[in-house]
DNA sequence: GTTGATGCAAACGATTTGCAACTGC
DNA sequence: GCAGTTGCAAATCGTTTGCATCAAC
């Protein structure tokens, strides 16, 4: 699976932890690995899992624990859902979810042009901005299959406009 | 407070409830009532204290299994926020949203020219779309002026391109 | 009168916390 | 060696569920 080094990664993450004044432990090393590689927003329940097969002595508060400090640190986002778990995400290039309603599937997707967008003037005096992203709720493709009944109109996707 | 009388909107409620098979009991209204007339998007557990005022006998089991049935007949929207608890908005017209990552304030905000966009092509793939939301993270005025230090080049907001 | 809705209490699942043992620096 | 970190167990909090009573139609 994850066989990947990630060194520079991984360095930069240690460069981190010590600029905080944070131990590096093998805990935190290999939660942090383990969120590199994986592309499918897991949550605290799920990382746990995949970890306490190489770290069998590992505690599930541990991984929560370290998930708030890397959030602290700025290395890790918490991904929104409306699912009572929450899901997390290394940080990589800044980029926006599609999350099926269904299943609870989230997508990552770039948008360039909506990257270049100015926010509505009217913000600037709510406060002040951190960042922004593309929430897209929908029903993924193996959900519809699923559900294929006499719905026809389902039909409204990427080329019309925003929907709503 | 919620002085209002919502007369249309609830006449609109009461035949989507009749339509769809459900009764229209007292706390379903005044649940519902009281949704409409709060700006502040309400968890479950608010909406509650603000409504045993008025409805001593009013159970909180009672509000969470009206707020999910609400959704499921569309005439609610669960919140994304990153926190434990969920918060609710009646339905109105379509607006995003900024959280203050602080003090978990939401504050609406409305924004035309996002709304004519275009989707990313790509998403058409992925699956189909039902509504599409941005979330803006920031620090609200407010936590911004209580936190006041030497943070200088906190001034980024909306006259810049969107952050990351 | 029926059927679905409510209130109560108990269960549940995700997350947090206090504390003693441990480990990186 | 010391301060910060971990693992464990217990607590907490939001939310859900089973069931008997009650109210809308």
């Amino acid at each position: 699976m994850s066989a990947k080094n990630f060194q520079p990664q991984l360095q930069h993450f240690e460069q981190i932890c010590k600029g905080a004044g944070l131990k590096v432990t093998h805990q935190r090393l290999e939660i942090y690995r383990e969120l590199l590689g994986a592309h499918d927003h897991p949550s605290a329940e799920v990382l746990y899992k995949r970890l306490e097969k190489r770290l069998p002595s590992l505690s599930l508060d541990t991984v929560y624990r370290t998930l708030s400090t890397f959030e602290k640190l700025q290395l890790v986002h918490r991904v929104e859902t409306v699912e009572s778990q929450a899901r997390f995400e290394a940080l990589t290039s800044h980029h926006h979810h599609f999350l099926c309603d269904t299943c609870g599937q989230l997508v990552d997707f770039f948008w360039q042009d909506f990257d270049d967008m100015l926010l509505p003037s009217a913000l600037a005096e709510v406060g002040s901005i951190d960042r922004t992203t593309v929430v897209v709720h929908g029903t993924c493709a193996a959900c519809a299959r699923k559900a294929e009944r006499s719905d026809t109109n389902r039909a409204a996707t990427a080329e019309s406009p925003v929907p709503r």
